[in-house]
DNA sequence: CCGAATTAGATTGCGCACAATCTAATTGCC
DNA sequence: GGCAATTAGATTGTGCGCAATCTAATTCGG
């Protein structure tokens, strides 16, 4: 009895998808870290790599969008991809309040060796194609409808 | 035909499921964010403030075996919960490398008001507690997945 | 027993994440 | 045109998260 109870107890720790969430991002990010290493990048850093690799010369504003980050995140990771030579931020022309990123000649080099690392993490996963987008279909569902409760 | 093909490229932001994770997770925590400051938590310490409603007195370690978490993370965290009045650090006299984390009065009374906190998230989350339980289960299996790759 | 290896936790340093605040540029409104 | 409101980034400060290193206590193998 106490122990169905227990299994039901919202303020369980193991009850709480909040939890399994984080903590599976943790563990994505522990088995990224020997993959990116290799890089020179961290996993934030790749994500923007990725951003670049799909569209280059984007505003700062576009690449938080994508990642729901903001600039007191993305300033000083951009200015060490910049110190990194991956990329190029300049002020744009048309508007002076954004500043544009743009893949330097490394950074658009850098996408050959990073082809593996999306199957090195499906091995680690352990796990078919189809069952993870289908899970990852979930997880963005639910990420959105977290996202908009956040903007009342 | 391009666009047949970028919705299979293991290299696009959108189709990698880490990504989904990454996001919901900070997803999740901009909703816990405003439930929390209420109790005067972060949501790493709520986390440790769960282990502790469930046993209490327990070493570091345990927690971080819980959590995933160590010491480096644990010791500054655990140190602004004793200067917060929630938790007592001691030594423990058995075994004098382990510090034994025991909640205060004021920590033991905090669990009533942090009572409501995981009805909210289930209300932002949208979704029914069946589906929840499933999507939690699945996550929960692919991080013990990938937590087992990294022990190799 | 005793020295080597292991273990628990603390410390240092770096890189996010984000709130709050600031500056400068642009837009909107009259 | 001119001033208020908005917008894009930068800056500052706090708190994780983790690698690397350190100390002290315990355990293990001979």
């Amino acid at each position: 009895m106490a122990r169905k109870l227990s299994t039901l107890d919202p303020q369980r720790l193991d009850n709480q998808i909040c939890f399994a969430v984080y903590s599976a991002a943790h563990a994505f990010n522990r088995v990224y870290k020997p993959l990116l290493d290799r890089l020179g990048l961290t996993y934030p850093q790749y994500l923007v790599m990725l951003v670049l690799w799909e569209r280059d010369d984007v505003p700062v504003k576009d690449i938080g969008e994508k990642l729901f980050l903001d600039s007191g995140t993305l300033t000083p990771l951009l200015k060490r991809l910049e110190a990194a030579h991956l990329v190029k931020r300049t002020r744009s022309r048309e508007d002076e309040r954004q500043v544009m990123i743009a893949l330097t000649a490394q950074g658009h080099a850098l996408k050959e060796k990073a082809r593996s690392v999306p199957q090195s993490i499906l091995a680690a996963s352990d796990c078919s194609v189809s069952e993870l987008v289908t899970m990852k279909d979930e997880i963005v569902a639910l990420r959105d409808r977290l996202n908009a409760v956040i903007g009342e």
